[in-house]
DNA sequence: CTATTGAGATGATATATATCATCTCGCTTT
DNA sequence: AAAGCGAGATGATATATATCATCTCAATAG
C-alpha cells in the first residue's frame, strides 16, 4: 500500500450496492469492519499477484485496472468509477489478485473486512445473489471488451474508448481524456503511435474535435457506425 | 432446442459440484425440478441471445461454448467437461446468453430449474459462496485466455491450445483432437490456414508427433516455453 | 536559466498473418 | 459409379499495424 495514502475514519458510506437489503445489524458489522483510504494520482492500489486482503468499494475519484505482462505488454481493463468494487473476481476466485489497480485522480476507497463481509453473504442470500449478478456482469463486460479488441480492427477498437468514456464514464459526449495516449493504447489494445494516427484521422474526417485531451464527439453516429463495422 | 436432444429421467447425480454442502431438503429440491437431456453431436444446447432458462450443468460428453458475430466472425471460448456449469455467468448476469453452446460429442446436460436453484443458494451461504468462488474463476479463466489471445502472437497462440488440450481437458500429453481444424483456429483467435501452418511448423520441428487428428506432444518443455514466450 | 525528460505527433519501413487460389482426399449424395 | 462437397494442406500475395526514427513542445529538475 502507498505511503502517500492516507486512512480516514469515515465510513463507505451510501456507495455500496444493494445495501437497502442489508438490515440493521449486517451495516452497523461492515461499518464497524470497514475504512476508507485515499490515494493520490498514480498511487497503486493494489498490485497483480498478491494476495486479496480486503473487499473494495470506490467511494469517490476514478481508478484503473489493468494486467501487467513480461516486457511493458499491459492492458487495461477497465476504469472504475464511485460505487463499483475491485478486485472482487479475484478475491471470490483465487485469492490472488489477477490485475493491478492504480488510481487516475485522486480516489477515495472503501476497504472492507473480507470475513465480516462473507458472514453477511453467508446471512443473507437476496444480496449475495445481487452480488453474483454484480459479478457476472463485470465478467461479461470486461469480456465483451477483450472480444472486441481480438476481433475488431483499430478504427473500430478506437471508437469503442470513444463511447466507453462517453457512455460508461462521463456520460456525455463532450469530457476531457483522464488517460494518456498510451494509456488509451492500452485501454484499445494496440500502440501509443498507432492509437495517435487513427485518433487524428478521426478529427482530420471532422467526426470528433480533438485538442490535447479535450474531445466532443461530433458525430455519434458514425462513431457508432465504427464501432460495429469493426 | 433441438429435436434431437431426447429427455431422460436421471437425475443430476454425483457430478454437481459443492453436492456434499447441500442438505437432504436441499438436495431433494434440486432432484425433483432437474432432469437431464442427451445432445447428440453438433446440436445445439442454447443460442447467443436467447433468455436462459436454466442452470445446467455437464454430465458427460464436451460441449463447446462459443461468440458468434456477424459475418462468420465465431470465438470458441472454452470446452466444457462433465461437472462443470455451461451458461452460467448469463444466468446470473443479465438472463440473456451472451455465447451460444454445441455439443462436440455425445453429451448428457443436467439442466435444474432456476428458480429450485436460487431458492437453495437463497437459504444456503456456503454454497452459494462457493458458486461465487466459481464463477469468479471461470471468469478469470476466459479472461486470461482472451488476453493471450490478444497479445501473444501465433507459436504463443498454438502452443497454448496443445497445453489447454494437454493440462485441462485430456490431462495427458496424447490425445486425439476433437475438433476440426477450423474450430481449432477458432479457439486460438486465428484463421484456419495460419492455424494449420504453424501446427505443421511445430510437427516439421519435432515439437509434435502429428498425425490427422491424433496430437502427441513431443516436448512438453518446448510447447511450454513457446506459450510463455508469446 | 539552461538542461533534461516525457508526451504527443508524424513519416518510413518491417513483418506477421489474413486472404485468395488451388489441389488432394475421403465421404456423402444421387 | 459419378458427382459434389467439405476438411486438410500449401503457395502466392496483400495489408493492417507494429516498430523505429525523428521532431516539437511543455513541464520538471538541477
Amino acid at each position: 500500500m502507498n505511503l502517500s495514502a492516507s486512512i480516514s475514519g469515515l465510513p463507505c458510506g451510501q456507495q455500496m450496492p444493494y445495501l437497502q437489503l442489508l438490515n440493521k445489524e449486517q451495516i452497523e458489522l461492515l461499518q464497524r469492519n470497514s475504512n476508507v483510504v485515499s490515494y493520490n494520482k498514480k498511487d497503486i492500489v493494489f498490485r497483480q499477484n498478491t494476495r486479496t486482503s480486503h473487499i473494495m468499494l470506490m467511494v469517490s475519484g476514478l481508478v484503473k485496472i489493468f494486467k501487467e505482462g513480461r516486457s511493458e505488454r499491459t492492458v487495461l481493463l477497465r476504469l472504475a468509477t464511485p460505487g463499483e468494487y475491485i478486485g472482487m473476481m479475484s478475491v471470490m476466485g483465487d485469492q490472488i489478485h489477477q490485475y493491478s489497480a492504480t488510481a487516475v485522480e485522486l480516489a477515495d476507497i472503501c476497504f472492507i473486512d473480507i470475513n465480516a463481509y462473507r458472514n453477511v453473504l453467508m446471512e443473507n442470500g437476496k444480496f449475495s445473489l445481487q452480488l453474483m449478478n454484480l459479478i457476472s456482469k463485470d465478467g461479461l463486460f470486461i469480456f465483451n471488451r477483450l472480444m472486441n479488441q481480438t476481433h475488431k480492427q483499430l478504427p473500430g477498437r478506437i471508437a469503442d474508448v470513444l463511447l466507453y468514456f462517453a457512455e460508461q464514464i462521463y456520460k456525455q459526449p463532450h469530457f476531457d481524456l483522464p488517460l494518456t495516449r498510451r494509456e488509451l493504447a492500452e485501454l484499445a489494445g494496440t500502440t501509443k503511435e498507432s492509437f495517435i494516427r487513427t485518433l487524428t484521422e478521426f478529427k482530420n474526417d471532422k467526426i470528433i474535435y480533438l485538442d490535447g485531451s479535450r474531445v466532443e464527439i461530433i458525430s455519434m453516429d458514425i462513431v457508432k457506425t465504427l464501432s460495429e463495422l469493426g
